[in-house]
DNA sequence: ATATAAATGATAATCCTTTTCATTTAGAGG
DNA sequence: CCTCTAAATGAAAAGGATTATCATTTATAT
């Protein structure tokens, strides 16, 4: 379950940022979407309902939402810097290379493997990057 | 066991590629580099020994270099275009915060979870990204 | 040696992202 | 409600990374 405009909002208020027109709906745009969107692509879609609104709010906001966790950065997509919405707590992405659409799902697969890469190379593991890039049953019907 | 220079050279002759010394050059510094290295800072390498090199011809060696698979992306060190020399097969990395160093590592530990994704998401899964990022022995004694 | 297509490097052009700064505004406190 | 103030905005410029252009050079097949 990912996390809601609410949520987000509050959040940005409960560390002291401001709520102005211009956040919400960048907000708006981002937790509404299932895929991934890069800034260009958020500021297009943000400039509909919110001509006035300048690029570099966007990157902005997509700065502070990233400090605090509520969205994450999407790799496998291609594009180096893509954002979607966070779900709470630790996951990873499923991601469909033709719409874009990104699934989250979560579980502890990666334990046993941390555990022995410490001892095999001594390195003391503090995160990893997880994600599968693959095709949706949507797409794959329609190709 | 990471490819070796020659390797290199010789993919890239069989491939139809001319190999010139700016191309040696480029995959000298590359292969002999235990971590992962940004375009400019391969560029900045390469020109102590040969300091009439383009960061153009650096860019475009890299290139040819991804597309034959001779070479790897690495994502959680931070910079989006970080590369560092290929190992034959699949495998993953495990990078150092600290140094950079990168680690190789194989197995088919996902197999099990890709099953799983299939079957509840209908996904056709093609491909995954898994890196692991941490502190590799050394640097955790020099902190 | 020669011919030729490929590769190079200088330059310019494009993106993408971040700074700067004058103006506007959200939200706190009266 | 007003007023005030620090924070946020948008325009413009700057900065950085990457790609395109093009005349010149060069690796390699012959």
């Amino acid at each position: 379950m990912r996390l809601s405009e609410n949520k987000i909002t509050a959040s940005l208020k409960h560390h002291g940022y401001k709520l102005t027109p211009q956040r919400r709906a960048v907000i708006g745009a981002i937790a509404s979407s299932p895929d991934h969107l890069t800034p260009a692509a958020l500021y297009r879609k943000v400039r509909q309902d919110h001509p006035a609104i300048g690029l570099v709010t966007v990157y902005r906001t997509l700065e502070i939402l990233a400090k605090l966790e509520l969205i994450c950065e999407v790799h496998a997509g291609g594009s180096c810097h893509s954002y979607t919405i966070a779900a709470p707590g630790h996951h990873h992405h499923l991601i469909c290379a033709d719409c874009g659409e990104v699934i989250d799902f979560s579980g502890y697969y990666l334990t046993e493997l941390e555990k022995r890469l410490c001892r095999e190379t001594g390195f003391e593991i503090e995160g990893h990057l997880l994600e599968f890039i693959g095709r949706c049953q949507n797409c794959r019907q329609h190709a």
